[in-house]
Formats: structure tokens, sequence, C-alpha cells
RNA sequence: CGGGGCGUAGCUCAGCCCGGUAGAGCGCUUGGUUUGGGACCAAGAAGUCGCAGGUUCGAAUCCUGUCGCCCCGACCA
């Protein structure tokens, strides 16, 4: 492609409205622009890069054994009622308002319904169906440019088994691929265990990223053999001890003490004999949940014990029920809530918490004596530096973007909307799904937040538009002007995919600048100097590295550069 | 949904506090000079100051409403 005659609009200045460095550099580059918040034009240098992403994950999908399929985005309001995602998905769904449609946000739905008409024999499974199609979801915010658009690109696919063991071996299939894709694609990632959330099922895996953009946190062991979303994350901390013979509780008056660190200090003594309380509303249900000292209670184990949201209970509503305010709560003697407790705390006793009384706390709790727990469990937001649950040393806490998630879906769709098949005994059974996300548009981020200097993009071969950015800098000079079209052509007919620079009355510097910019893995420099000595420059976008080469071997010399 | 910020030329922004006929740089057009790291000179084109209402003799500027965009948080299948 010649730059003269393409549209490439590179922008000098940083784009006001992008913060991250992707986001910047695929507006600087000509790659998008913003059409409305979270949606994006894709200018041709971005096709390509995204053709290419598209390819790689086609031809790892299709060597698992996926088909690809193409699935309408308009799907019937009612296939979602069905599975009662509609309101699961609430605002985010976007709802066609002149028909009974929604703009599908993912295709579990679709699927299922193919399966339900088309699926009928434990003989036609396994199935591995994937499409790599726009999704729409109506974001709150989206952000980070392409990273979390409300219309965006996503490798999607689905397996139908009829077995446990059928869907466990889908589901490591597409690790492998997964693996696979974005080791191709160049992109440093780790795999996470995480929270499966609102899509249900059983198991579930987060391919990630890590990045200070990233809006995920993820705990990461020194050895990097654990890794974990923080929804999910555990650590090694050593447990609430029992101390033998305990005494009656007693009131103490802790004017003005609001806080653990305040509690701690006005009684002199460790924030481990201290249980906080936190209060919150679960649907019509409250909950008071016990954390030792200042552990931070982690909102999604909480809605994961308890099968539904949850959100902090208003401050009346806490006074109203218990009589005292935030900072003198405690499970002695409380109605009205179910109360739950961290496993840390476990069969603790000489604890103390609050009185129900404002300026008041209770010491020698003892929570097997003096109080109705509920339940113990996991509900602890694990910290830097604590040590790893598999071993692998202390936890690092980074943030991480999410390229691609895996789960084992279940019988949970296949309940909801009837998908049965019957199995060798003649019997009824729902088809086991799993389903398995890519996020097309967050490779490409990715791979730029990870590629890039402050000069520009530096593209791996594996996704860059073109192998080779072609500069004849001087164009006003015939000789530079003849060798660089005749370096074209010859190019061009050898296979390599070449951008070229013929740009008239651009200086050099600009095309320089462009160049780097965009990112080609190597630039090939016809300058009028070397020119004259016969030699074509090349440079290697990523170490800035130039060797001269003979005008002759310059081809060669590229396609072994390629090979 | 809570908090903050911004909408003025294609882009980056000044002007707004303190009302008085719209500005700069980059980009674009034309002519000339220049050509190895975002050139120079000259002449030009280009903006309903997001939109609506109000105050005023007069509004980019003050007031009200509204829409859009960005950031932090919440949410994130």
């Amino acid at each position: 492609m010649r730059l003269s005659q393409a549209f490439v609009p590179t922008v000098k200045e940083i784009p006001a409205d992008a913060t991250i460095p992707s986001h910047q550099l695929m507006i600087r580059a000509g790659m998008v622009r913003a059409l409305a918040a979270g949606v994006y034009v894709f200018l041709p240098l971005a096709q390509k890069v995204l053709a290419r992403v598209m390819r790689i994950v086609r031809e790892e999908m299709d060597a698992i054994g996926g088909q690809e399929l193409l699935l309408p985005s308009l799907s019937p309001i009612e296939l979602w009622e069905q599975t009662g995602r509609v309101k699961a998905f609430g605002d985010t769904l976007f709802h066609v308002k002149n028909r009974p449609l929604v703009l599908a946000p993912t295709h579990e739905e679709v699927v299922c319904w193919l399966a339900r008409n088309h699926i009928s024999s434990y003989k036609e499974m396994p199935q591995i169906w994937y499409q790599i199609q726009t999704k729409f979801r109506n974001e709150p915010r989206p952000r980070s440019g392409v990273l979390r658009g409300r219309q965006f690109l996503m490798k999607d696919s689905y397996s139908l088994d009829r077995s446990r063991e059928g869907l466990d071996r889908a589901y490591d299939l597409h690790a492998g691929a997964y693996k696979r894709i974005f080791t191709r694609c160049g992109i440093r990632f780790f795999i996470v265990g995480a929270s499966s959330g609102a899509m249900g099922g059983t198991g579930s895996q987060e391919f990630m990223m890590e990045s200070p953009s990233g809006e995920d946190v993820i705990a990461l062991s020194e050895d990097g053999t654990y890794a974990a979303n923080l929804e999910v994350a555990t650590s090694i901390v050593p447990a609430a001890v029992r101390v033998p013979g305990g005494t009656a509780i007693e009131e103490v008056h802790t004017p003005g003490v609001k806080t653990i660190d305040a509690l701690s200090a006005f009684l002199k003594v460790d924030t481990r004999c201290l249980a906080k309380s936190v209060v919150y509303r679960a649907g019509d249900a409250h909950v008071l949940v016990l954390m030792m000292g200042n552990d931070s209670l982690n909102e999604s184990k909480l809605m994961a014990v308890l099968g539904t949201d949850v959100r902090p209970l208003e401050a009346e509503k806490l006074r109203e029920l218990t009589g005292a305010d935030g900072g003198s709560i405690g499970p002695v003697g409380l109605r009205g809530f179910t109360i739950l407790a961290d496993n840390r705390l476990k069969g603790a006793n000489g604890l103390i918490s609050g009185a129900n009384r404002n300026d008041y706390h209770l010491r020698n709790i003892d929570l097997e004596r003096d109080c109705a727990i509920g339940g113990y469990h996991d509900l602890r937001t694990v910290e830097e530096g604590e040590p790893s649950p598999n071993g692998g040393g202390n936890l690092r806490i980074v943030r991480g973007i999410e390229l691609g998630h895996i789960f084992k879906l279940g019988t949970k769709y296949a309940d909801a909307l009837g998908a049965m098949f019957l199995d060798e005994n003649g019997k009824e059974s729902p088809v086991i799904m799993g389903s398995y996300g890519i996020g097309i548009e967050r490779i490409v981020a990715c791979h730029i937040e990870q590629n890039h200097d402050d000069n520009g993009i530096v593209w791996d071969r594996a996704l860059a538009p073109y192998d080779v950015h072609l500069i004849a800098v001087s164009a006003r000079s015939a000789q530079v002007t003849e060798a660089a079209e005749a370096l074209y052509g010859e190019l061009g007919r050898s296979g390599v995919d070449v951008l070229f620079d013929d740009r008239k009355e651009t200086s050099p510097g600009f095309k320089f600048k462009d160049a780097d910019l965009l990112g080609m893995p190597y630039q090939v420099i016809v300058g009028e100097k070397n020119l004259a000595a016969g030699k074509i420059e090349i440079k290697e976008r990523k170490t800035g590295t130039r060797t001269l080469v003979p005008k002759a071997d310059l081809v060669a010399t590229i396609q072994n550069l390629l090979s």
C-alpha cells in the first residue's frame, strides 16, 4: 500500500480524551476514531490487525475441532426471559424499542436454542461451536479506548457435551487453544482462577495480562504458580486463638472510638483480638459479617456465599435495627440479622466487638458461647505480602486486563431452555455446556500496551498490519524514487507485505516519525547518500538497530529476517 | 448510580473570574524555498463558541435546564 493513497490519519498530538498508551497510540497511528462513547470506527490499519488476530483465533479454534458459525445479533427477548437474564443483565442489555428483541451481549441463549432444536441424541455430541462477532453491552461506563466498549468483537465458543468428563475435556482443549492464541499474538499473559459470577457454572479461569490500566485485581505468588482474581484469592493467615477458661463478657466504655485502629490503640490490644462488624443488606435480609481486626470483607465472596447481591446497609436503617451507629455494632444479642463470620475467627473467644450501644464495646466475647453464628466462610480479601496458599512465596497484588474467560457452565441454560438429549440408556438429560470468550479488540490493545515505546507502536510480526515500512527519504530525488519504486515492486512480488511511504512533499523527519509511530517490524530506508554507495538501510523497529545492505541483497535479507 | 472535570476551527488549547462584533499553534489550500528525525516564507479558507431558554442595550463570558464527552468510584455476564 502506498501511504500517499492510504487512509492512515496519523496525529502528532496526544488526544485529550485518551489516557492509556494503547488508546492514545491507536488514535495517533490512525487506527481508530470514537464515534460515540464506547463505539469505535476501525480504520484500514486497525482492520488489518483485527484480521490477523481473527485468523490466529480461527486457526487455533479449528485445531481443537471448533466449527465456526454466524449468529444473529438480534435475538427474541423471550429467550432471555426464559433464562432470567433480562433481569440479570438489567440495564446492560440493549433493548430494541419497536420489536420484542434485544441486541445480544453474548450468545448462550441462541446456542441453547439451536441445541434444543437440533441435538437430540448423545451420539451428536460433543460439539464445539464458535463465532467471532460483534456483541453489544450497554456498559455503564465505557473506558480505556477499545478495552471496554459498548460494541465489541468477541470470539465466543460453546461446547455441548453429554457428560461432565466431556465438559472437562472441552474446557481443557480451550485452555490449550487460548494459551496458543495469546502466545502467537505476542502477549505475555497469565491464567487466574476466577469467580464465575452471574454467568453461573462451576469452574472458570481468566486469561489476564498484567497492566496498570487493568480493571481487575489479581493476587499472584512470587513464583507465578498461584494466580487468582482478588474476588476469589486466598492466602495463609493465622487464625484466631482460643484461650482456655473464658471469662464473662464485660462492657467497656470507649468514647468516640469508631475504628479498629482507634479501638486497638485505646484498649492497648492487638487488632487480632478485635472482631469488626460489617453490615449489609442482602435482598430483604440483613447480614452482619464478623471479620478479624482490620481484615477487609470481600464482597464478591460474600455474594457467592449468599447467592445474592449485597449492598452496605444504610446508616439510618442500621441505627433503627441496632440502636447504635457503625463502629459500635457487634454480634452479641443482636436481632434481625443473619450473622456470618470469616473463617479466621472460627471458634474464637476472648474477642472484643461492638456493644450495639454507641461508645461501648464488649470484651471476652466467645463466638461459640455468646453468638448465634450462621456460618463460617472465607470472606476475607487477601493482602499484598501474605503467603500464597500453594507455598509459592508471598502474594503480589497487581492489576490486570481480562483477555479471555473460560467457563464450565453446566446445565443452567439447557435446563432453562429445555435443551435435552437421550443418553445411551434412553434417559433424557440436559446438554452440558461450556462457554469460552476472547475479546478481539482487547488482544490488539493489550499487544500495544505491552509493545510500545515513546515513539509509537512496536508490532510483533504476527499482528503487524504490514511486514515492512518502506521509506523513500527524499522523494524528489529521481534516483531515490526510482530505487524505492523498484524495491516496492520486488518486495511485493516476493510476498512481503509492504507499506510504502512514497509521499512527495513530506519531509524525511516526518516520515521517520510516522514510521516509528505505526511500528512495522522493519523499516527499509532508501536515502540519497546510502543509495549512491549502492546501499539500502534496514531499521529494526524493536531495537532501533540499523544495518546497511547492498541494494541487490535487500529482498533476500528482508525475507530472511521475516522467516 | 455517587463524586469530579470538560464542550470555542479538523486536532491541541487560550479567551469566561471582571459581558462590548472570535483567537493562537498544529493541520488544510495556493505560490515559492527546503528534504536523514514531526522544515521555512508569504497569502488564504475554515467556528450556529454543544443545544435550548432566561437576564441584559449587548452573552463564548452571567443564570436555569438539557445533551454529549472524559476521569475516579460502584457495576462488569
